[in-house]
Order: C-alpha cells, then structure tokens, then sequence
DNA sequence: AGTCATTATGTAGTTTAATTACCTAATAAT
DNA sequence: ATTATTAGGTAATTAAACTACATAATGACT
C-alpha cells in the first residue's frame, strides 16, 4: 500500500476526534512545518493538552510515537499541502512564485497518487489494448494533452490520433463502431459539444473512456471515466494543474500499455 | 531560502566526509526509507561505527541532531530521491507503477524547483513582456508543449502561436524581426533543424529563447537559455518528464508575465 | 435525577533514546 | 621519532517520550 499524506489524513479524521485530540489535530495542522520541528512537550503546550495525550493522538494514525509520527508527517510536507497559503499573490517576484507553482503541481500530483482508483486504470488500460482504434478528443488545454497521448500511443504502433476540433469529433463519432475507443479529456467534463459527443460515440457501441473530474456530467455518458480530483482553489490555478495529472495518468497508461 | 534536498547534499559532501562520518552517509544513502525508521543505535549498527559518530554526522549537516536529521531526511524523501531504484520494470502492476511514475514525474519537477535559474527565469519574462508577436516552436513531444504554451499565451491578447512543423518554422524564422520572441522548446535540443531554425531567426536580430537541457547545441544559438537538468535514467522515462517539467515551467513564465 | 459504566484526560514514574564529556587511537607534521 | 591535531569510541548524563495508573468527564440506564 502506498503511504497515505498525514495532512490529509488527520483532515479527513478531524470529526471523529475527541476533544483534546482535536485541539492537537489543529495545532498542527495550524504549522504542520514547526510541529514536526517541535518536541513533544511543546506540542502539548501549544495545543493545550497533555504530552499523553499528544502521543495517543499520534498512535491513533498508525504511527509508533510521537517521532514515528513526525517522520510522517516530514514526508507529508514536501509533496503535501505545505502550499496551503501557497497561492501566488501580484506582490510575489520570480523567488517566490517559481517554488509555489512547483510545489503546488507537486502537491496535485501526489494527492492523485494517493486517490486514484488503480482498478479503474487497470480496466482502462484493458480496453485500450483491445482497442482496434483510438481517438483522443480535447479541446482548449485538454487538447494539447490529447496531442500528447497521440504522440505517446502512436509509438506503439497503432491506429490512433487525436482531435481538437468539435466538428471533426462529432463526425468521428458518428462513425464510431465497436472496437473503436473515445478517449475524451475533460477537465470540466461539463462542455456542452464534448458530453454530446461522447454520447454519439457511446450510441454507436464505441467505447468513451472519459479523464475527468469526480461527478462531472461526462461521466454519466461514458464507457469507464478515469476521475480525478484535482482540489485547488481558483479555477485558473486549476486547469494548470490538472493539465498536467492528465499527462501523467496518460504516461501511466501508457506504461500499463 | 528554499530548502535543500538531503540526499543530495549529502551526496555532494560525500568527499569530504572521513571514515566513519563516510560509512554514515552510505548507510543512510543505501536506504534513506528505513533510515528515517531506525534509531540511532540500530543506524550506527549498520554503519558500523559509534552513536556518536552518527550524531556527529548529522550536526555536520547542520541539524539540532539525530530526530532532527531524520525529519529533514525524511522532507527530502518524498519530493526526493526516494524512486531510485523505482524504475518500472516489466513485472510491475498498476498498484506498483502507478505511484512510480507519479513519484518519479514529483521528484523531477522538485529538483528543477531547486535547480532552476530565477535569474534566467526573470530574464525570460522581460522579454516576453516587450515582445510584439511570441513564436512557440516544438517539434514531437515537445510540440504538444508549445502547442499548450501558445493556448496560455493567447489568453494575455497576445500575437502568438505555436508550430510544430519544420517549413513552417523555417519560413517564420526568416522572416523574423526584432521584437519577435522564438521559444523554441527542445528536450535535447541536439535536432538539426531546430538548431539551424533557431540561427535563422538570431541573424535576422529576433529574440531566441530556448528550452532545453544543459550544454545541448540550441543554447549556443539562442539569446537566452532556460536549461533545465531532468537527470532521468532511461531515455523513455526522460521524455515522459521533461515535457512535465517544460509545462511547468511555461506556467511560471505565464504566471511571471 | 442518581448511579454505574465507559470513555477521555492528566499526573507521575519509568524507560528509552540521544547527547555530552571525556578518553584513547590514529594520523599528520615537524 | 615525538608531538600536535584530528578522529572515533566508551561511559555517564540528560532529555525526551512512553506507560501505568488515577481522576475526571461523559453518557446510559434505572
């Protein structure tokens, strides 16, 4: 099993704790990065608890102790959301935004890492080998990743090839048969013309294997749908980031392939 | 200051390290994971030295001592060097290559985090800035890159546009100006044409700047050089992250301008 | 509402781990 | 060869974390 991201974990656990143990969870969750600077005694003092009570705390994620933890939660933090407060604000300058937009993508990548359904990649990887055919459909950003996959697939020696332009998809998808896979890119997954094609597609007996985010209406008339939760906080911050998880879920199915 | 990876300090100070601080850092480096597990009896078993010879290692790295060496230890780890021997190999199954791939694209992009040039950064904004009309030049993979840059771009109600056809770039090339800006993306940066369509454009007095690795032959050629040191293992996995890499970094050139 | 059970939290003692101080060995320089 | 100097280990000390126990709080049942 793959490690799981401490911050993420003990936000997840927030309600189920108990009194003091919720006043630890927010002390560190306050400044994760001094916390696992701090000794114990000075955890429990900023929290207002006792040390017993931090160490229970700790052992109740699975960890041996209070160090054992702090190791944890260290490895959380470079991947992990050491960005929260990270955005760009106008008054940064080249040293400070340059590590924010890489750590954030970093932070992204890791969260998919650790949420990503492997059977569902499994499966996709299945129909792609039993693919006679493979289209890659996306538009705006999403089609230069659907570029990409093309030029990843096309090494393989396959018919393949990618589309950014709405009448050419629809056309493609109208003649789309059985044995031909849709694979449609979508960060939205709400596009109006992109869920009308996967539909077409999907009506004719194609396969639509659809990458997009959780709950997106695309998913709804597609085959399989590779969701993925990319949870950042404007939406422009977001299509950079999740550009690039595509393109990497491409480069694992590729490797699957 | 951005904080510095510990592996990789470590591995630079290799040289300097005497016998026994030197049998430390191989213990360690042989298995950072576990390291970051193990107390400082069990490490100084492994190393075959004395506690204090382990402690006196870590405070060599500027740390309060042993805990506080592994926390920055175990930071590194994640965004680190931890996929050394993470290489997919056949007998891997999405559970395993999953993370690997993931992991491997994170530790990448947080070496370039640390390795990049603001200064060159910055330098690459101004132009971009006073540019009147912006070419994206990117040939295969990297075409897909420019193919992105051009959709980021555009939104800033730029001239701008991307190719990645070798005519095409040669007849926009001759016919550069100054205050026009070549971006020409290259992972090798070794492709004849590329190389050749790059001096066009810098004869005829337009800017050329140039993605690419260290030392490849488009630096020679280019106003101004972001090289960016992917030090990846197989040539496969290179591609599969430097375009990951080159798309960040276009999102902090975007995000400078 | 009161009593009992259960869970939660703190206090104090114990244990373990890490550090320091000191001593011996190795190395290098004169 | 002798002496400085640096390196490394032993043992004692200190500090940190953990455990066992006790008390307090909460909640359920009569």
């Amino acid at each position: 099993m793959h490690y799981q991201n401490m911050i993420n974990t003990i936000n997840d656990a927030l309600l189920t704790l108990n009194k003091s143990e919720k006043k630890v969870a927010e002390a560190i969750l306050a400044d994760p990065e001094s916390a696992t600077q701090s000794s114990i005694a000075s955890l429990a003092k900023k929290a207002n608890v006792s040390e017993p009570s931090v160490n229970r705390f700790c052992k109740r994620f699975n960890t041996a102790g209070f160090p054992d933890f702090k190791i944890q939660l260290a490895k959380s933090l470079v991947s992990g959301v050491r960005f929260v407060n990270r955005n760009v604000n106008p008054n940064d300058n080249v040293d400070s935004y340059t590590p924010k937009i890489f750590d954030s993508t970093i932070n992204d990548l890791a969260l998919v890492r650790d949420s990503i359904d492997h059977s569902v990649v499994n499966h996709v990887v299945d129909q792609l080998i039993q693919a006679k055919r493979i289209y890659f459909f996306g538009l705006g950003t999403s089609g230069a990743v659907a570029r990409d996959a093309e030029n990843k697939f096309f090494r393989f020696n396959l018919p393949v090839s990618f589309h950014d332009d709405v009448l050419m998809m629809r056309m493609l998808a109208s003649t789309g048969v059985g044995g031909d896979v849709f694979f449609v890119i979508s960060h939205t997954g709400r596009t109006k013309e992109i869920i009308d094609i996967a539909k077409i597609a999907s009506e004719n007996g194609a396969t639509v294997v659809a990458l997009t985010s959780p709950d997106s209406p695309l998913t709804k008339v597609s085959s399989i749908s590779l969701e993925v939760n990319v949870p950042e906080n404007t939406d422009e911050y977001m299509a950079m980031t999740s550009r690039i998880v595509h393109l990497v879920i491409l480069d694992v199915l590729a490797t699957g392939f």
